[in-house]
DNA sequence: TCTGGGGTCCTAGGACCC
DNA sequence: TCTGGGGTCCTAGGACCC
């Protein structure tokens, strides 16, 4: 819930705050025992990754063995607990990690797959969520095992293309490779506030604020994009997304700021409540941006603030060096 | 119960070009 | 001058995941 409302019921709650700079240099460290395994790591997301052991169980044992020592280590070296699924194919390995947690170790051989995901809840399968699951609830689908014995066409009518998928899935048909390596591909920042924005000045304030917030991350990330995108979402929790493809990537707060606030040209604002607003850069490629919007000295410029400011955020925390225009009369945010 | 913040992927329609 | 198919890019929204 917004913090807001968590303090109104609990006005004695202590407040922790997020150390999103911890948890970046744990899940590094996690990350490190994984490669010692394999190089075929593939994240996905900041405590979740597979792992390709195939040609690694000649050097360490097979997967069991490989993932007890992993769990070990992680355990010794970072004082977590770890849950790992052992399978053939990713589809399988995720189900089987996420059915003991914590500290869980799910092993299932190739000819045990189909026994092993017959009488799962099809909501354990990935991809359906609540939506695909009243649907298919409705035709009395209720297992997995239900999923792969279906006619196809009856599953194809219900979830269109991708029926055919969620068949072969439900079979235990994975062929999808661990890709090691895949970078972001946007980087954004958005906020639920504990009182509606009303004003379009309050909406832009917060809008640079968060523009800041996505330069540092992509500036420490040494990525730029091309696709901004705001995000505004009502009281009444409608949300309206508008984007921009630039002609060239951008990085710094004033390149990013500039098209987010031409975004809100196309978005009712005054006369409505805002709750949440949110500012995003997609589009991504390594590197500084090839050539700027702006004449190249002035462009030269934004990039050097934009990593000192950086820089000094890292060693500081938070917003080290912000812009005068975020610390007047504002709302705070809600968390 | 009403709803954090960070993302990914997919779809459908429109613009534009050859 | 009109028509059509195919490809690519862009945009908005939705479902889903951690």
């Amino acid at each position: 819930m917004p913090m807001g409302e968590a303090l109104r019921r609990c006005p004695d709650a202590i407040v922790v705050p997020c150390r999103h700079g911890r948890y970046a240099s744990v899940s590094a460290e996690v990350f490190a025992i994984f490669r010692r395994f394999t190089p075929l790591v593939e994240g996905l997301s900041v405590d979740e990754a597979f792992l390709d052991v195939t040609a690694s169980q000649a050097l360490f044992g097979d997967g069991a063995v490989i993932a007890r020592q992993i769990k070990d280590a992680v355990r010794e070296e970072t004082g977590l607990t770890a849950s790992a699924g052992v399978a053939p194919c990713k589809f399988v390995a995720k189900i089987a990690s996420d059915l003991r947690k914590p500290d869980g170790l799910v092993v299932v051989k190739v000819d045990d797959v189909r026994a092993f995901l017959d009488p799962l809840p099809m909501e354990r399968m990935w991809g359906v969520g609540p939506k695909a699951a009243e649907r298919l609830r409705a035709e009395h689908f209720a297992t997995i095992g239900d999923l792969a014995r279906a006619p196809l066409a009856r599953l194809s009518s219900l979830l269109g293309s991708w029926g055919a998928d969620v068949q072969a899935l439900a079979r235990g048909d994975d062929q999808r490779a661990v890709v090691p390596g895949r970078g972001a591909e946007s980087i954004g920042a958005e906020e639920t506030y504990d009182q509606d924005l009303t004003t379009r000045g309050e909406v832009e304030r917060w809008l640079l604020d968060q523009s800041a917030r996505v330069a540092q991350r992509l500036t420490k990330a040494d990525v730029s994009g091309r696709v901004v995108v705001i995000k505004i979402k009502y009281a009444d929790f409608s949300l309206k997304t508008r984007r921009v493809t630039l002609p060239e990537s951008v990085r710094d707060t004033d390149s990013i700021f500039e098209a987010a606030r031409g975004l809100l040209d196309r978005v009712a604002i005054e006369g409505h409540r805002v709750r949440l607003t949110g500012v995003s850069v997609g589009g991504l490629h390594p590197g500084a941006p090839t050539r700027g919007l702006f004449p190249d000295a002035r462009q030269d410029r934004r990039q050097r603030l934009e990593a000192v400011v950086a820089e000094v955020a890292d060693r500081f925390g938070g917003l080290g060096i912000t812009r005068a225009a975020l610390l007047t009369g504002g709302r705070s945010r809600a968390s």
